[in-house]
This record gives C-alpha cells, sequence and structure tokens, in this order.
DNA sequence: GTAGGGTTAG
C-alpha cells in the first residue's frame, strides 16, 4: 500500500496525476482501503501542475464520500491558492481554519502563506502574519525566517532582512542549506563574489555541505561578473564534490559566455550539453537566442527558435520578447510585430516587458507616435506600465526636446507609484542641457540630490561642458559655478 | 506513503 502511494506521489510529482489515478484504482484492486494519504496526493499532484480547479472538484468528492479532508489537505491548497497569487484567498482559508472546523493552522500552512506576502513584496502583510502566528504560540522555524530573510532582501531592504537573520539566530535556530544558498545568492546578485566565498567557507565549516543550489548560485555571481574562468574553476570543484552540474549550470554558463560576447563559446557549451545526454530547457534556449539577437546573428537565433520547437521546447514570452527584441533592433519594426502576431496567435500573451522592449525601440529611432500606439495598446490590455516603462518613454521625450511632456510623464509616474530612478533623473538633466535650459537642469540636480542620487559622468562631462563653453550669461555661469562647487 | 523555504533567460 505504501509502495504504490509513493509511486503515485513520483507521477504527480512528474505532472502525470492521471497515472497517480491508475494507482489508486490498482490499490483498490490490491483489497486495501483508500484513505486520506492517497487522496491528499492526488490533490497535490493537480496542485504542483497548476490545476488548482481540478484539485478544489477532487476535494470536494472525496467529502462527498465522507472523507474529512486534513491538515495536510489544507496545506496543499493553501499553496495552491499562493501559487496562482490569490494571497487574500489563502488568508481567507486560513482564517476559516481558524475559527472552526477540526483542523487549526499549524507551522506549515503559516509559513506557505508568509513566503507567498514576502515574494509579492508585501512585507508589511507578512510581517503581521508572522506575529499573529507567534501570538497564536505557533513558534517560526528555518523556513518561515528563510523566507522573510529573502523577501526583505529582494525587496530592497537589506537592513530588515539582517535583523530578521539575526532574530533567528538568536532564537538558536540554525541555518540550513537553503538559508547559506540564499545567502551566497544575495551576495552574489549584489556582485560581491568575495563575500559570497566566505559564506561558503563558512558553511562547509560549519557542517553544512553545499548543494547543486548553493554552487549555481555562486556560479551565476561570477558570471554576473563576467569572471568566466573563475566560473569554469567552480564547474571543476562540483565535479570532484561530486555535485554534478545540471541543466541550469550549464545555461548560467551559456549566459555568461552570452553576457561576455563570445557566442562561439556559448554555443560550444549549448552542444556540449546533448552529448552530456542534458536536454535545453525554455530558459537555455532564450538565453541563446537572446544572445545571439545582441551579437546580431539573427539568423542563428531564428534558426534556433524553429530547433527548440522541433525538439518539443515551447517557447515563452520571455523568449518571444527576445527575438521582438532582436528584431527590432536588426530587421526593423514590420519584423517585430509580425513576430508578435505569431506569439498572440500562439496563445503566448505579452507582457509589460514586451512592449517595453517595443516601446524603447521605437523611441531609439525618433518615432515617439508609434511608441505612444503600443503605450495606449499596452494599457488597453490590461498591463500596468513599470517604472521601466515610464524611462523609456521619458528618455524619449527628451530626446527630442520636448521637456515639458517628459516632465508630465515624470508626475504621471510618481502618481502611479513608481519612483524616478538616477537614471530618469539624468536623462531628464541631459534633456534641459541639451536645449539651453540651464535653470530647469538645475533645478532637476536638485530634485535628485534630494532624492538621494547622484549626477553621472555623462551628465557631468555636459555641466562642465557648458562651464568651458564661453556661451552662458554671468548669472548662469554664477548659479552653475555653484552648482559644481 | 501526503502540505511550506532553492539556482538559470527578456
Amino acid at each position: 500500500m505504501h509502495s504504490i502511494g509513493i509511486l503515485a506521489n513520483c507521477y504527480c510529482h512528474f505532472g502525470r496525476v492521471d497515472f497517480g489515478f491508475s494507482l489508486l484504482g490498482k490499490r483498490l484492486k490490491l483489497g486495501y482501503f483508500l484513505d486520506s494519504v492517497i487522496f491528499n496526493t492526488l490533490i497535490n499532484g493537480y496542485i504542483h501542475c497548476d490545476k488548482l480547479p481540478q484539485a478544489a472538484i477532487l476535494l470536494d468528492q472525496i467529502v462527498k464520500l465522507g472523507f474529512q479532508p486534513t491538515i495536510v489537505t489544507f496545506g496543499a491548497m493553501v499553496k495552491g491558492l499562493c501559487k496562482i497569487g490569490d494571497n487574500a484567498a489563502a488568508l481567507r482559508l486560513l482564517t476559516k481554519m481558524r475559527s472552526g472546523g477540526h483542523c487549526k493552522p499549524n507551522l506549515v500552512i503559516y509559513s506557505t502563506i508568509i513566503d507567498s506576502l514576502c515574494k509579492d513584496r508585501l512585507l508589511k502583510e507578512g510581517l503581521d502574519l508572522f506575529s499573529t502566528m507567534k501570538t497564536q504560540g505557533i513558534k517560526p522555524n528555518v523556513v518561515t525566517y528563510t523566507s522573510l530573510v529573502r523577501g526583505f532582501y529582494n525587496s530592497g531592504c537589506p537592513d530588515q532582512a539582517k535583523h530578521l537573520l539575526t532574530e533567528m539566530l538568536e532564537n538558536n535556530i540554525t541555518p540550513d542549506v537553503n538559508t547559506y544558498s540564499m545567502l551566497v545568492d544575495m551576495f552574489c546578485k549584489d556582485g560581491d563574489v568575495d563575500e559570497a566565498q566566505v559564506i561558503l567557507q563558512l558553511m562547509i565549516e560549519r557542517g553544512v555541505t553545499p548543494n547543486i543550489i548553493t554552487y549555481n548560485a555562486l556560479l551565476d555571481g561570477y558570471c554576473l561578473r563576467g569572471q568566466i574562468k573563475d566560473a569554469k574553476k567552480l564547474i571543476d570543484i562540483m565535479h570532484q564534490k561530486g555535485c554534478e552540474p545540471n541543466r541550469v549550470s550549464f545555461t548560467t554558463m551559456v549566459n555568461g559566455y552570452c553576457k561576455v560576447r563570445n557566442t562561439d563559446k556559448a554555443l560550444k557549451i549549448f552542444h556540449e550539453m546533448f552529448q552530456k545526454g542534458m536536454t535545453p530547457d525554455v530558459v537555455t534556449y532564450t538565453t541563446l537566442i537572446d544572445g545571439l539577437c545582441k551579437a546580431s546573428r539573427l539568423p542563428l537565433a531564428l534558426n534556433l527558435f524553429k530547433e527548440m520547437q522541433t525538439h518539443g521546447v515551447i517557447p515563452n514570452v520571455v523568449t518571444y520578447s527576445s527575438l521582438v527584441d532582436g528584431l527590432c533592433r536588426n530587421a526593423g519594426l514590420g519584423e517585430a510585430v509580425a513576430i508578435l502576431k505569431d506569439m498572440e496567435d500562439k496563445g503566448v500573451k505579452p507582457n509589460t516587458v514586451t512592449y517595453n522592449i517595443i516601446i524603447d525601440s521605437l523611441c531609439e529611432v525618433g518615432q515617439l507616435e508609434d511608441a505612444a500606439k503600443f503605450f495606449s495598446e499596452l494599457i488597453s490590455k490590461g498591463l500596468q506600465p513599470d517604472c521601466k516603462t515610464y524611462g523609456i518613454l521619458i528618455k524619449g521625450f527628451c530626446k527630442k526636446g520636448l521637456m515639458d511632456e517628459a516632465i508630465q510623464l515624470l508626475r504621471k509616474m510618481e502618481e502611479d507609484s513608481c519612483s524616478a530612478d538616477d537614471c530618469v533623473y539624468n536623462v531628464i538633466i541631459r534633456g534641459y542641457i541639451h536645449n539651453d535650459d540651464l535653470p530647469n537642469a538645475l533645478h532637476y540636480s536638485d530634485v535628485m540630490v534630494s532624492n538621494g542620487f547622484e549626477a553621472d559622468a555623462h551628465t557631468f562631462s555636459l555641466f562642465v561642458g557648458l562651464m568651458c563653453s564661453g556661451n552662458l550669461s554671468e548669472s548662469s555661469k554664477d548659479l552653475l559655478q555653484k552648482f559644481l562647487e
């Protein structure tokens, strides 16, 4: 009975819930009773392959058969709700469990929702639930803390993340391999590979063995800094330690070579994957397609796009967006629009990033009206422009000297609770300088500084150039002198 | 035998 349960679980994790059901039949034939464990396995199987509605139907049928959902059933359903992004529904289910019923929420249920809230950057809500859980007498463990630390770090609150990590240690909760891997990953993404190395050493000293996730995070850290040699060395170390590089490791290397503009080496690694019996997935293909597009090797990229589909790998929104970018740059808007249509025909929905790519290309070549058309299309599709969308459009307006429009967008961007970053301010300031509007250039420099940013080298050199040009009135010169000082 | 935290692409 247990063997059949284990096998059913395996199939469910491979996305074959149908085989799970066959095994349920087998179990009955063998004369075993059905129990909640096998039902939970199937429900969880549906949730694993994003079929929450089917999971709910099955649960309903099970209840009609007279089985009570267990805490594990609730755990799976809560995860399912979080997975589709419905935190509110997950919280409602939690409340329902608390107020009535035989299953009170436990550590797993709370940790699942806290993790989901953190991933959606709802940090306050995450912390609130964390407090609630503690007041209910449920002690957080290493899983709960790891989710919180990662969430705060990824949302740009490193101090709070550090605070939570300290709190965890003070509560005598020992970091495990996932906690250390997260720290390695965070330092790498910050560009501090040395500190990541220190963490790796530390975990080994403390008897926690790094796994493939730890190594892959570090590998990516090297690749992000263009340290391909170090990345290669790490691959060797992984072999030595018996932690065989996997598809993600190879994809990371492909990306590393693409980012240092060595597409030949990237292609070589890609072919090695086949020799090693590893099948590239959609991420591998997309990485390479993007790299080839950026290296203006468009025919090769398009070939690969066909090849992936003959291998049964289905392009997703990232794949299409990479191609749209490549086509905009190398073949023109017409081709890009054609692929956009192909994408929608295949049922792949463009997202904000896809539109940002098109709008950026159009702004680059000065076709602001077309850019505005795509901006409206983005809105009409119910998508949200993000900070990048505004930044791209502002840059487009500045390039044409349409400063009033640029400032209008800056306001709209802030209304949309997107805060302008240093790039946006620098673009605006340079726009005013090019328009011979020094007072406004200086005004926005002040605004930028008061927001905690600085002029970049490009902007600064424009100011210096202006100072030396001799075209300034005495009063302007004074203003600029004061600013530069 | 069943539920929670993991690395890669635009």
